[in-house]
RNA sequence: GGGGUUGUAGCUCAGAUUGGUUAGAGUGCCGGCCUGUCACGCCGGAGGUCGCGGGUUCGAGCCCCGUCAGCCCCGCCA
């Protein structure tokens, strides 16, 4: 097919703007064909652009015979300049925005044909992710991606001005840097100047960050790309986007209100409000009430202690969590509603499988429904202790309670999951909600089996709570941090903490989790020295802001506000990345590739 | 590293009870007809390595073993 040159053909209007108003206006317009209706003597198309789509007509006893040959010659995808008079339309359509006219053409320029597109180019049914990812400049242009990408340029835009507004001062730190012990696997860039010597892409500039505010600039901002090595999820990404704050001189509390007034704007851009400040809750609360540490509070159930209730039980199971001092405890969650009451045997017993899989022995349950109380472990339960129960855990009339027992770590672990779940399917979830959250007070450490000795929750840069310095060398496995994250819908969209600000501190934490001096000098001089030059009081956070998006956008996969994102496997399916390399180039890195 | 799940026409899927003739549907695509469509309609047509390899069987889309790929989860992610 012979081709138009764009020459100087330009657009007076945007597809999706035209209206009523315009009628009578030659217009010229751009854009792709969304689809040809061809009534023989009469064709329509619809045309698409960014910002719309408008119906184009030409009837036969109009335009000449070349034209409409033209015109029934287009394809789906072609991509199209049409000039001609926008007009009210003799039958309209009330569901679309330029509904009400339509352009009868006068010239129709073909700048490029399509092949058959492989994945529909519309929003239903949605083909499979393998394609949709090959063909990913495709997939783009439906517009669900296309509203996604551009309300993720939106948010990113308002937090650059949010933050130049608050006096921030934006940075560009390296992408090639130093390889640091401590937290993920890093990506590696060999040096081909000193063989053998790799550089380290940042899993988060917060070194530099620190640095910046020895430097004495007080408010710094980066949105950064991020890379660690590690394997992925519906949330995860090995390279990912961070919104980096860090402030001189500032509270935990200053930190909070300056992110909480970002979250009340980016809210606002999709018609959300939120009211700040934020609830807080410390870690030890979050998991207690709601086993996790990134409780969705979208739904208000809270899980509860019921070990007293069985200390004179004929239940063994029970019974020996009671007697155990606290070292294993009954804890259960209730489930108001018919729909939970009605709960069937079918039903629990694929709970109980999760509950299994999360290391629970069983799922012992209880439900008051239709046909009144019943229970698995009900022969233990006389009338008496029904209600003890009951009244325990408010019930006031049908339901499903399910219970937990064990230590605190594994109840958490089933009882969190389960509540989400059930949450859900009993749509106890106000999906219309915005339920941010501060989970504060994080422990500053924890035990690693794998390494045998401590490591930070955080990053080893987080400042000890100033009322437990004393157990960081005494109970280590005790002392809170100053660290805090920001949660919003069950999601984890940030975290931060005060960091320690002087060398003496930052050394007694190193040593805290088996760091020894020579290699804190090694690893972290830089910092250690830093720290010795007047380091202000500072502290900081950073925002996942590819979940961010995922929330605003109302998705919940992160591969939705990526534009080339990559396969669970960590591959690009459209470039095919990683892929093998030239052996002339691993000679010149002096590298050998070893595939076995 | 482990568990679950999916893979059949360009795309989305069906293919049951028990392994049995020529593997179907919708949509898309190609051709024809059609002056008010907008998920256009009507008529006709083309289109299949049932992910790949091996095995069991007289016979495998279906059963078995292996393998590859997508997705979800655990571990991992300071």
């Amino acid at each position: 097919m012979k081709l138009d040159r764009l020459g100087d053909f330009s657009r007076t209007h945007r597809n999706g703007e035209l209206r009523l108003s315009h009628a009578g206006q030659k217009v010229r317009l751009l854009g792709w064909c969304k689809r040809v209706r061809n009534l023989g003597s009469l064709v329509f198309l619809d045309l698409r652009d960014r910002w719309g789509l408008v119906q184009l007509v030409a009837n036969e006893t109009e335009v000449s015979p070349d034209l409409l040959e033209k015109l029934k010659a287009v394809r789906s995808e072609f991509v199209l300049g049409a000039e001609g008079l926008v007009s009210e339309r003799e039958s309209k359509n009330p569901n679309m925005p330029t509904g009400e006219i339509e352009v009868r053409l006068s010239d129709l320029k073909i700048f490029n044909t399509a092949q058959t597109p492989p994945i529909p180019v519309d929003d239903s049914p949605e083909a499979n992710e393998d394609l949709r990812l090959k063909h990913r400049f495709l997939d783009l242009r439906r517009d669900s991606l296309q509203r996604n990408m551009i309300l993720r340029s939106q948010a990113a835009s308002l937090i650059r001005n949010y933050f130049q507004r608050n006096d921030f001062v934006e940075f560009e730190t390296p992408i090639l840097g130093k390889s640091t012990p401590e937290g993920a696997r890093d990506y590696l860039v060999p040096s081909r100047v000193h063989p053998g010597e790799f550089y380290a892409l940042p899993q988060s500039p917060q070194l530099y960050k620190q640095l910046l505010q020895v430097s004495g600039f007080e408010r710094y901002i980066q949105i950064c790309r991020c890379f660690r090595d590690e394997d992925l999820r519906a949330d995860r990404q090995p390279e990912f986007t961070q919104v980096d704050v860090e402030m001189s001189f500032v509270r935990q509390e200053d930190v909070q209100a300056m992110i909480e007034g970002l979250m009340v704007e980016l809210s606002a851009l999709i018609g959300k409000t939120v009211v700040a400040p934020f609830p807080r809750l410390p870690y030890k609360d979050a998991m207690e009430w709601y086993g996790s540490d990134k409780p969705d509070l979208r739904c208000e159930l809270k899980i509860q202690d019921v070990t007293s209730l069985f200390d004179k039980s004929e239940f063994g199971l029970f019974r020996a969590a009671a007697d155990s001092q606290g070292k294993s405890r009954v804890r259960a969650l209730f489930f108001p509603g018919e729909k939970a009451g009605a709960y069937s045997r079918k039903q629990l017993d694929e709970l109980q499988e999760v509950a299994k899989q999360l290391g629970a022995g069983g799922l012992p349950y209880a439900k008051w429904g239709k046909e009144g109380f019943a229970s698995s472990f009900k022969k233990f339960v006389d009338a008496e202790g029904e209600v003890a129960i009951k009244t325990r855990l408010g019930v006031s009339s049908e339901g499903l309670a399910i219970f937990a027992v064990g230590p605190d770590d594994q109840t958490s672990r089933v009882l969190g999951e389960l509540r989400l779940r059930l949450a859900k399917a009993l749509g106890l979830i106000d999906e219309s909600k915005f339920a941010f959250l501060w989970v504060v007070d994080f422990p500053l450490l924890e035990w690693s089996e794998e390494d045998k000795r401590f490591v930070a929750c955080h990053h080893p840069f987080t400042s000890p709570h100033p009322d437990d310095l004393e157990l960081l060398e005494t109970d280590p496995g005790k002392c809170r941090a100053v660290a805090y994250d920001i949660v919003l819908n069950g999601y984890e969209v940030g975290g931060g903490s005060i960091r320690i600000h002087d060398a003496e501190t930052q050394s007694k934490m190193f040593r805290a989790i088996g760091i020894d001096e020579d290699e804190a000098k090694s690893k972290f001089g830089f910092l250690l020295s830093a720290l010795a030059f007047g380091a202000p009081p500072h502290g900081g956070l950073a925002l996942g802001l590819d979940r961010l998006v995922m929330l605003l956008c109302n998705c919940n996969n992160i591969r939705e506000v990526i534009a080339f994102p990559k396969t669970a496997q960590a591959r690009c399916l459209m470039t095919e990345a990683p892929s093998p390399v030239d052996p002339k180039q691993l000679r010149e890195l002096k590298i050998q590739a070893d595939r076995s």
